[in-house]
DNA sequence: TCTGGGGTCCTAGGACCC
DNA sequence: TCTGGGGTCCTAGGACCC
């Protein structure tokens, strides 16, 4: 039996998610090829996924692998429905979640075993919940770490149940490749094979420092630390997105300086749109850009206030983009993005708009401006600290307790 | 084979402050 | 006048993930 004290985590991770919910919801699609995406593929069904379909495909490319794969439009608000319901069977199977992205999160059961058992049948029921009550098929990673229980769910596809014994932990993770460690992609898998270094096993007999040499030192120390499988990192519930921004793909075709403020004005309206319904502010505005040679450039500019303003944020945008003029009309421009980050919680910036804010010089202690604040309104007034930062100086909102 | 759209984290240099 | 170490913030670029 397993041990109830014994750390457990779950990687909970649906199958072909946006693929799976259009046959879900369409039966004629059951048991068929299909590609979600326009233009590009965003999901394959498993039967694509057999004759070699992989995203990001562009669709010519997929249907020549797979002629009679069908083509469906994304349905995003469907997907965003689904996953919802899928995080509702989470959260009531215990507080602790980690949501990653739409189609997967992070479980800690640690604590369940005298109340639902161990982890391998509080899994088994999540899956059979999901399947019931939402209709998708749901693989599971179980381990004693974040990292190993994302990696037996990765061996768990499609529509599978993977435990991790923790005794032979080390002796599941040494064969495999490389690749399955955490933040190694193409580049970092080249730079360990320029050194001989295939698999897992072989990561973990490196020395850290020959490895440090080899990826840089937070990557290396890294690598170092999940191939020996120490991977402390909690499940941490709550967490909030640090960034939100939108892109658009332009094509080949030139565009006009006239054409390129109306795409930006209706990117920065989604942007700013989405800023307010998430109740965000934020004070670093980015700007993607890429070529017809598919180089790239960013710049930024970071804003003396967090705002959520689209005229604000749209002035900053023009500006940058005057910036790239020369360089956009030499090169041709064919991605156009924008991010704001340094985000904050746009409601405690609200709150304390009934009282008015209070800006404090650089270098002035927060203690010290707490207590000013004290001194002039009484401790009541202290509702929320929001933004402290060093070169702002900071500013404290002030609300009565209620 | 000409490559979407949404994100995260790390690095490195320069400005600036104490 | 020259020198320094430690720290934060801003900017640009790059790797990676789903």
């Amino acid at each position: 039996m397993f041990v109830s004290e014994s750390a457990a985590i779950l990687h909970a991770d649906l199958d072909s998610f946006y693929a799976s919910v259009e046959q879900r919801d369409d039966p004629t699609l059951r048991g068929k090829p299909i590609l979600v995406g326009g233009g590009v593929v965003l999901a394959a069904s498993y039967e694509a996924k057999a004759c070699g379909v992989r995203t990001p495909m562009n669709h010519r490319q997929a249907l020549r692998l797979c002629p009679d794969a069908i083509l469906v439009s994304p349905r995003m608000d469907a997907y965003s429905t689904a996953s919802k319901a899928v995080f509702d069977v989470f959260h009531d199977t215990t507080p602790l979640v980690e949501g990653i992205s739409i189609d997967e999160a992070f479980l800690d059961v640690s604590g369940l075993g005298r109340i639902a058992g161990p982890p391998s049948i509080v899994a088994a029921n999540l899956r059979s919940r999901v399947a019931d009550e939402v209709g998708l098929n749901l693989t599971v990673g179980i381990a004693r770490t974040k990292f190993l229980a994302k990696v037996a769910s990765g061996v768990g596809k499609p529509d599978g149940l993977v435990v991790v014994d923790p005794d032979h932990e080390l002796a599941f993770l040494r064969p495999l490749p490389v690749e399955r460690l955490w933040g190694v992609g193409q580049v970092t898998a080249a730079k360990l094979r320029a050194v001989g270094v295939e698999q897992v096993g072989q990561v973990a007999d490196m020395h850290i420092d020959e490895l440090i040499e080899c990826v840089g030192v937070a990557q290396g120390r890294k690598l170092h630390s999940l191939a020996h499988n120490r991977d402390p990192r909690p499940v941490v519930v709550g967490k909030r997105r640090s960034s939100i921004g939108s892109q658009r793909a332009l094509g080949r075709g030139k565009r006009s300086q006239a054409e390129l403020r109306g795409i930006l004005r209706g990117i920065v309206d989604r942007v700013a749109h989405r800023m307010r319904t998430s109740r965000r502010v934020g004070r670093t505005v980015v700007m993607r850009f890429r070529f017809n040679d598919f180089t790239r450039a960013t710049r930024s500019h970071t804003l003396p206030q967090a705002t959520d303003d689209t005229s604000v944020i749209l002035r900053a945008c023009d500006q940058l983009l005057d910036d790239m003029a020369s360089t956009i009309a030499a090169d041709g421009l064919t991605l156009l993005g924008l991010s704001i980050t340094n985000l904050h919680n746009a409601d405690a910036v609200q709150m304390a708009l009934p009282f008015g804010e209070l800006d404090f010089a650089d270098g002035t202690a927060l203690d010290s401006a707490l207590d000013d604040v004290r001194d002039r309104f009484g401790s009541a007034a202290i509702g929320r600290v929001t933004h402290v930062g060093k070169d702002m100086g900071m500013s404290v909102p002030m609300l009565p307790d209620e």
